[in-house]
DNA sequence: ATCCCAGTTCATTTCAAACTGAATATTTGA
DNA sequence: TCAAATATTCAGTTTGAAATGAACTGGGAT
């Protein structure tokens, strides 16, 4: 059992897989999420389930999980009854917006606290100033990286650049970036 | 059962436990979090263990996994046994370092499919590459942002301006912000 | 109208992680 | 060195989420 390790692009959906889980998502939804990285898509239901070795009751739960998230759309395919998915053109905002959507929830927590922490002491006050801070930093952060995949505002931008391709900024940068395989 | 909602810093002891389940720890570590903020310490063990009302290995265990984060320090106190733990000064930094690990093993995993996705078709090529770019951005804003929180660097600005205390500035710019409770 | 096909929902099962109590190790003080 | 106090480790239990199979729903086609 376990075969699937041999082959890099298997082990790599497997990979996403535990990734999903770190950060709260079940296993499938990551598998699902890699799958679909590097395979593209469209694919339907039974298809996806049959590949990954799921039921197809999980693969249903999971993929709209990943459409709610932005991850996945569902696409019509002319004279198909089944629901195909893909992978979203760009899931990156969308993600972007989750993520800060959690913060948020975070720093709420914090300034719901705040009336009532002074009589923790002092100190107890600035501790909570200190982390407010820090998530709001944060949340600037994860926002103003979402405009550099946001489609919606460059939009505007690209009319300028229309002979070049959308990301290749993106990926030049990448290419640059000597942060591979360091660690 | 469940009296503890009423008091407000309870409360959120609670809201910090459901989050860190969110981002994958423990319940106990986040409750132990949140305590912290609120309480500062140093406190010991038992003393702990009494007002969660866990098990002291529970307690034990997520203290220790907290120290690992830079959540929480060691401190001896004298005439004393036991240990004791407190909040740590700035967990900031720390906490963003552990973030960037996590999102460099992503990367890192890209990174180790690109040589092998080809067969998987151009356009998976291009998938791959704008989700390491994502990624690389990702990490860059991170690891930007960490150098806001982190001590190291800013000591040696800090010598200019010794008069005023440490965390002035970040605290100054969250009152300012109008983030709260928006949403 | 009925049959078929695909997706969703739901009750149940499975499984992994969290938590616990007890045993063990370690440290401190006499 | 021994005894007492404290921390850690570990085997077992509990818990909750994830995954499943089966029942249900809806929507086309015949």
């Amino acid at each position: 059992m376990g075969k699937s390790l041999q082959n890099p692009l298997d082990r790599f959906v497997e990979q996403f897989g535990i990734a999903a889980k770190q950060d709260g998502l079940p296993r499938i939804a990551g598998r699902l999420m890699g799958w679909f990285v590097v395979h593209g898509g469209p694919a339907s239901l039974s298809e996806l389930a049959d590949t990954l070795h799921v039921s197809r009751a999980s693969i249903s739960t999971n993929a709209r999980l990943l459409e709610q998230l932005g991850v996945l759309e569902r696409v019509a395919v002319p004279g198909e009854r089944q629901d195909f998915y893909r992978f979203a053109e760009n899931p990156y905002a969308r993600l972007l917006e989750s993520h800060v959507e959690r913060l948020q929830t975070r720093l709420d927590h914090l300034t719901q606290l705040m009336p009532h922490v002074d009589e923790a002491g002092p100190d107890a006050v600035s501790r909570v100033q200190a982390m407010r801070e820090f998530y709001d930093q944060a949340i600037s952060s994860s926002e103003s990286l979402m405009t550099q995949f946001d489609d919606a505002a460059p939009r505007i931008m690209r009319a300028a650049n229309e002979d070049r391709p959308a990301r290749e900024q993106q990926i030049r940068s990448g290419m640059r970036s000597s942060r591979a395989r360091r660690r």
